[in-house]
RNA sequence: GCUCCCUUCGUCUAUCGGUCAGGACACCAGAUUUUCAAUCUGGUAAGACGGGUUCGAUUCCCGUAGGGAGCGCCA
């Protein structure tokens, strides 16, 4: 028994840009593999060329970088597809792949009708079924199939989940898989099996809305001989009126909350102490987060994301911040007064003499933003609407300018 | 429709059959502070519902309701 090393990865695909959901999954497989003193790989799920875009590929690397989650090796499937076809030869050779010539319109209408009879929308293996005089049929027509996995006669597929604990799905209940496309893609559920095995990977962490995906991806890792990694699942996020957040993503991107100003580890914080066990509270810096990173205490029910928490996090954090974090973004500002303005300003006083002495420092029209408000009106006839319950740098900083 | 998961204070959660059901955030009150913030002290606040099992259920079982997820030639 060899020691490993724990690899984990991160695996969006480049059709949109981060939200709140998809930098959970990400930092909890940061965080396991600082932990744990792993590797973290990131890998671009873009074997779907149509919707993926260089610009997400960009946008997600920014996303990543602003929250400090540094990866320690990237991959992108789309470079990786005759890997791809190698798994594919061995699968067809061990006579798990067969070969199905529905279309779109066939598939959905076979769907419905089960549907309509209370039945699972499964596939019906019709495939299967097709003679060599069907298939050289379709061949002289031209028509080109798509091809399955089968996943073969029913039985139990078992895992011990790291989050969910033992899981056990029916083959009975699920479609066997197309693996590759008409038009000759490779589609993510072989793919990912692929890099998994060849990039060694040991525990694959990603959102609950894959289990089922787990079940179909280790008969697949089954089929090319290899050992599944270890699986964990997390549950997903709600809004907070319960209800399942991918409705209004648009407004969760970490793109979004970079432009409101709001602190890097304000967004980290709560997004790995969210649904776990430990309190919600601002953490410093990542190596803080990584410190009490524990797989066993996130919970298994669907947390609630609250945007006003995420401030109120955010404002505790900004209150905290020592000057040396923000003198550069200070003087960005053309605000003066250095350390004893800083610890003024951020809600951290304790007296009035320290107001003064740091009034007495503070150059410029920006003294009523921070303290005594009668005291800076009278001083510069300037008062903010809302000088003080600041609780993003946005804020602040806009503040800063209509005071100035 | 079918399958899987979930359900404790407003929110995130602890509790592995016997607890005054604990903590954190939020909220309220008081203290401190010549304002605010911060800090300190105290407080309000919870086991979805109905059955079982048991001497005893938040905890185990069944059902109901509610929520999440999946059932793609998307990932």
């Amino acid at each position: 028994m060899t020691d490993i090393r724990p690899a984990v990865r991160f695996a969006p695909s480049p059709t949109g840009r981060l939200h709140i959901g998809n930098i959970r999954t990400a930092l909890v497989n940061w965080l396991y593999a600082r932990r744990s003193g792993g590797t973290f790989l990131l890998r671009l799920d873009d074997t779907d060329v149509e919707r993926s875009k260089a610009e997400f590929a960009t946008g997600i690397a920014e996303d990543l970088a602003w929250l400090g989650l540094t990866h320690d090796w990237m991959v992108r499937q789309s470079d990786r597809f005759e890997r791809y076809d190698g798994a594919v030869e061995r699968l067809r050779a061990a006579g798990r792949l067969y070969a199905c010539y529905e279309t779109a319109d066939e598939l959905d209408r076979k769907r419905k009708r089960r549907l309509a009879r209370g039945l699972p929308p499964i596939y019906d293996r019709a495939g299967l079924k097709l003679t060599p005089a069907d298939h050289s049929k379709h061949a002289s027509e031209g028509r080109k199939p798509h091809w399955r996995f089968l996943l073969g006669e029913p039985r139990s597929i078992a895992w011990d989940d790291r989050i969910r604990g033992h899981q056990a799905i029916e083959i009975a209940t699920l479609s066997d898989p197309v693996l590759v496309r008409e038009d000759g893609a490779f589609l993510y559920t072989l793919a990912s099996v692929v890099d998994d095995i060849e990039l060694a990977i040991t525990h694959v962490i990603r959102g609950e809305d894959h289990v089922t995906n787990t079940a179909v991806q280790i008969a697949i890792f089954e089929a090319l001989g290899a050992q599944p990694p270890a699986f964990a699942h997390h549950s997903l996020l709600v809004g907070p009126d319960g209800a399942g957040l991918s409705k209004r993503l648009g407004s969760l991107s970490i793109a979004s909350f970079r432009e409101a100003g709001l602190e890097p580890m304000a967004v980290a914080s709560y997004a790995a102490t969210i649904g776990t066990s430990d309190p919600v509270a601002p953490f410093p810096d990542l190596a803080a987060l990584v410190a009490r990173f524990d797989l066993s205490r996130i919970a298994r029910a669907p947390a609630r994301f609250d945007p006003e928490e995420l401030e109120q996090l955010n404002a505790k954090l900004l209150h905290e911040l020592p000057f040396e974090a923000v003198a550069s973004r200070l003087a960005a500002l053309g605000v003066g007064g250095g350390a004893a303005f800083w610890l003024a300003v951020r809600g951290n006083l304790q007296r009035l003499g320290e107001a003064l002495d740091w009034w007495l420092v503070v150059e410029g029209p920006i003294a009523p933003v921070i303290e005594d408000a009668e005291l800076c009106a009278a001083a510069a006839g300037l008062l903010p609407a809302e000088p003080f319950g600041l609780q993003t740098w946005g804020q602040w900083s806009e503040a800063v300018k209509a005071a100035t």
